[in-house]
DNA sequence: ATAGGGTTAG
C-alpha cells in the first residue's frame, strides 16, 4: 500500500531532522574539560577508556554539586560528551536550579556573564540547553529572553529552538508572533507543525489549522492519531463537518483506522451544523458496516440530537437501547437526561435522575449544577438550591456563576446576583455574554436607575466583548419589566440601526414594549418590519401583539393579523384563543368571517400543545 | 490510561 510508503518515508524524515537538529551534536571533549570534571569517571591514569556516563551518576553529581553555576556547568559539560544525552530527570533537576540561577543574577545576561568568569564557555549549544531548561520548567518569560539572547550572540536558532519559542509564544496566547516564528522555521520538522497544530486547535482556528495541516502535508509528515483527531474535533466542534470528512480521508490515507471516536465526532458534527438526517444515516452506515459499534458516546450525541430537533419519542427509544445493551450511563449522559426532562418541564424526573447519582456511583459536576439550578429556576423550588449547591464542589467558574446570576435575578434576589457578578469580575475569569445578560437583567430589575443600566449597556457594548442577541434583549426587556418603555424603544431602533444582531426574541420583546406603551399601531408596523427583516415571528410574538389588540379592542388591526398569523400557519395558545373569540364573537360579521377558524380551534382545545410554548420560543 | 458526547442568558 502507498501509504505504507510514505509513513516510513517520514518517519526517517522525522528521525532525520531530529538528528540533525538535536542539541546533543557529536563532540570529542577536550583534554582540558575531562580533567575539570571528569576525574572520578577515568579509572586510571591516561591508560583506561574513561567509564561511560549513566543517568545515575549524572543524577547524584547534579544533586550534590555545591553550587548552583557548578551543576549548571557540568550539565553542559555532560550535555557534550559523545551520545550522552540528558534525561527528564536531570532536566526536572535543573529547574530548580536554574530558577534560583535567574533570581540571584537578575536576569539571563547575568547568569551567562557567572557563567563565563566561572570558565564556560558561551557557545550556541549552551544557551540551547538553557532554553531548554526554562522551557520544561514553564518559566516562559525567561525562555523568552534566552531566545533573545541568542540573536545577540550572533546565533541563528535552529529548527528546535524555533520549536519551543513558538510553543512559548502560543503559550502566552501571543498567536501571530508565534506564527511569526512558525513561518521564520528554515526546515520545519514533524514537531514544528504538530506542536502548531494543536495550539490553532486549542483556540479554534480554523483557518491556521487549514494552512498549517496543507504545509505539513505537503512537506511530507503526517500528523499523528491523537493529533488528527485534536484536528477533526475543530471542524466537527465548528459547524465544518463537510472539512472533517476530508480529515477523515487524510487519517485513512496515513494508515489511521476510523475508529468508534471518529465516528462519534461526525455523528454529533452533523447534529451541531443542523443535520440530523446525516448524523442518523452515519449512525445506521456505523451498524450496518459493523466495522465499530456505538458506544455511550455516540448514543448521547444521538439523544442529544433528536432532544434539539424535537424529536422527543426518538430521543427515548435510543435511550431504551442503551437500557437494553445493558451500558450504565455515565454523568455525562446523566446530565443529558437532567437537561432534556428538564426542557420537557419534567422537574421530578429530572430531580430523580439527579438524587440517583450517587447510586450510579458517579459524581455531580458543574454540567450537572447549571443544568440543576436552572430547572430548580423554571420549577420555582428555590428551596432546593443550597441543597444542590452543597453537593458540588465550591470552585466558581464561569458557567456555574452564570447560572447563579441568572438563578438569583430570577427569584428576586438582585443583590445576590449582582454579588456573584462582583465575585467572578474579581476572579478574572473571561466574562461572557451570559454573564453580561445576568448582569443587566439584575441591574434594571434590581432598581437601578435606567440611566445607570444603560450606562453599563454601553460601557460593555464600547469593550468590544462579543454580545449577541440575547444580550440586547436583555436590558431592552429589563427597561420594560420596570416600565421605561420608550427608552426601552430608543434601544431598540438603535440596535436596528447599528446592525447589532437581533433575533425573534428581541422583536416581540420590543413589541411587547410598545403593547404596555399604549402605543399598538407602532407594535403592528413593528411586526411587519420584522419580516421585511426576515425575522419570522412566532407563537409568543403573535400572542403578544394580539393580546394587545384585545386588550384595545381595535378589531379591524386584530382581524387583518389574526390571518396573517393563520396563513403563516403560527398556532395561538388556547389563553389568546379565547380572548380573540371572546371579542369577535359579538360581532356577526367578524364570526362569520373566522366561524371556520374557531370550529377548528374548538377541535384542538384539548391538545396540550402548550407546554411546548416555553420549547417553540427558546428555539425560535 | 484516554479520546469522543453534556452545562448557563432574553
Amino acid at each position: 500500500m502507498l501509504w505504507r510508503c510514505n509513513w516510513v518515508k517520514q518517519r526517517r524524515k522525522i528521525i532525520n531532522t531530529l538528528s540533525f537538529s538535536s542539541i546533543h551534536t557529536h563532540f570529542s571533549p577536550k583534554v582540558k574539560e575531562i580533567s575539570e570534571f571528569s576525574r572520578e569517571n577515568t579509572a586510571g591514569p591516561r591508560r583506561a577508556a574513561p567509564r561511560p556516563l549513566t543517568h545515575d551518576d549524572v543524577y547524584s553529581r547534579l544533586r550534590e554539586s555545591p553550587s548552583d553555576l557548578k551543576t549548571l556547568n557540568f550539565f553542559f559539560w555532560c550535555a557534550r560528551q559523545n551520545n550522552y544525552f540528558h534525561d527528564d530527570r536531570a532536566f526536572e533537576h535543573m529547574v530548580g536550579v536554574v530558577e534560583k540561577l535567574a533570581r540571584q543574577y537578575k536576569s539571563i545576561d547575568g547568569i551567562i556573564e557567572g557563567l563565563r568568569l566561572s570558565g564556560c564557555a558561551i557557545k550556541p549549544r549552551v544557551l540551547l540547553l538553557l532554553l531548554e531548561i526554562f522551557w520544561r520548567g514553564h518559566i516562559y518569560d525567561k525562555a523568552i529572553e534566552v531566545y533573545k539572547g541568542m540573536n545577540s550572540f550572533g546565533y541563528v536558532p535552529n529548527t528546535r529552538a524555533m520549536n519551543m519559542m513558538m510553543d512559548v509564544l502560543f503559550k502566552n496566547n501571543l498567536v501571530d508572533r508565534a506564527m511569526e516564528v512558525f513561518q521564520g522555521i528554515r526546515v520545519r520538522n514533524f514537531f514544528s507543525f504538530d506542536i502548531a497544530l494543536s495550539h490553532l486547535c486549542r483556540s479554534r482556528d480554523l483557518v491556521k489549522v487549514k494552512i498549517v495541516l496543507k504545509m505539513m502535508i505537503t512537506q511530507g509528515f503526517y500528523p499523528n492519531s491523537e493529533r488528527f483527531g485534536q484536528v477533526l474535533g475543530v471542524f466537527c466542534r465548528t459547524g465544518c463537518v463537510g472539512q472533517g470528512f476530508q480529515v477523515v480521508g487524510l487519517m485513512i490515507c496515513s494508515g489511521i483506522s476510523v475508529s468508534v471516536h471518529v465516528w462519534s465526532m461526525l455523528v454529533s458534527g452533523f447534529i451541531r451544523s443542523g443535520e440530523l438526517q446525516k448524523a442518523v444515516d452515519l449512525f445506521n452506515k456505523m451498524i450496518q458496516t459493523g466495522c465499530c459499534s456505538p458506544n455511550l458516546v455516540t448514543y448521547t450525541s444521538l439523544i442529544k440530537g433528536f432532544m434539539d430537533f424535537g424529536m422527543v419519542d426518538e430521543a427515548f427509544s435510543v435511550l431504551s437501547t442503551v437500557q437494553s445493551k445493558g451500558l450504565a450511563p455515565d454523568i455525562v449522559l446523566c446530565n443529558v437526561m437532567i437537561h432534556t426532562f428538564t426542557r420537557l418541564g419534567r422537574f421530578e424526573e429530572a430531580r430523580n435522575v439527579f438524587t440517583s447519582l450517587k447510586k450510579r456511583k458517579l459524581v455531580a459536576d458543574r454540567y450537572t449544577f447549571a443544568s440543576m439550578v436552572s430547572s430548580l429556576c423554571l420549577s420555582r423550588e428555590f428551596d432546593l438550591l443550597p441543597k444542590i449547591a452543597d453537593s458540588i464542589g465550591t470552585e466558581l467558574d464561569l458557567v456555574t456563576g452564570n447560572s447563579l446570576i441568572n438563578c438569583f435575578s430570577k427569584f428576586g434576589h438582585m443583590s445576590y446576583a449582582l454579588k456573584v457578578f462582583c465575585i467572578m469580575s474579581n476572579k478574572d475569569l473571561a466574562l461572557d455574554c451570559y454573564t453580561y445578560t445576568g448582569f443587566l437583567t439584575a441591574l434594571c430589575l434590581g432598581g437601578a436607575s435606567a440611566r445607570d443600566a444603560v450606562n453599563m449597556y454601553e460601557n460593555i457594548i464600547r469593550r468590544n466583548i462579543r454580545v449577541d442577541a440575547h444580550f440586547h434583549t436583555a436590558i431592552i426587556d429589563g427597561l420594560v419589566e420596570v416600565g421605561k418603555y420608550s427608552i426601552a424603544i430608543r434601544l431598540f431602533n438603535r440596535c436596528i440601526l447599528e446592525r447589532y444582531p437581533l433575533d425573534v426574541v428581541s422583536y416581540t420583546v420590543a413589541i411587547k414594549g410598545l403593547v404596555r406603551a399604549k402605543r399598538i399601531d407602532e407594535a403592528c408596523s413593528f411586526l411587519s418590519k420584522m419580516k421585511e427583516d426576515g425575522v419570522m415571528p412566532n407563537r409568543r410574538t403573535y400572542r403578544t401583539i394580539i393580546s394587545g389588540l384585545c386588550e384595545e379592542k381595535d378589531r379591524d388591526k386584530l382581524k387583518k393579523i389574526l390571518w396573517e398569523c393563520i396563513e403563516e400557519g403560527v398556532e395561538l395558545d388556547p389563553n389568546t384563543k379565547f380572548k380573540v373569540v371572546y371579542l369577535l364573537s359579538p360581532y356577526r360579521r367578524d364570526l362569520s368571517e373566522f366561524r371556520s377558524v374557531f370550529e377548528k380551534w374548538k377541535e384542538n382545545v384539548f391538545d396540550v400543545s402548550d407546554s411546548c410554548d416555553e420549547l417553540a420560543v427558546s428555539a425560535g
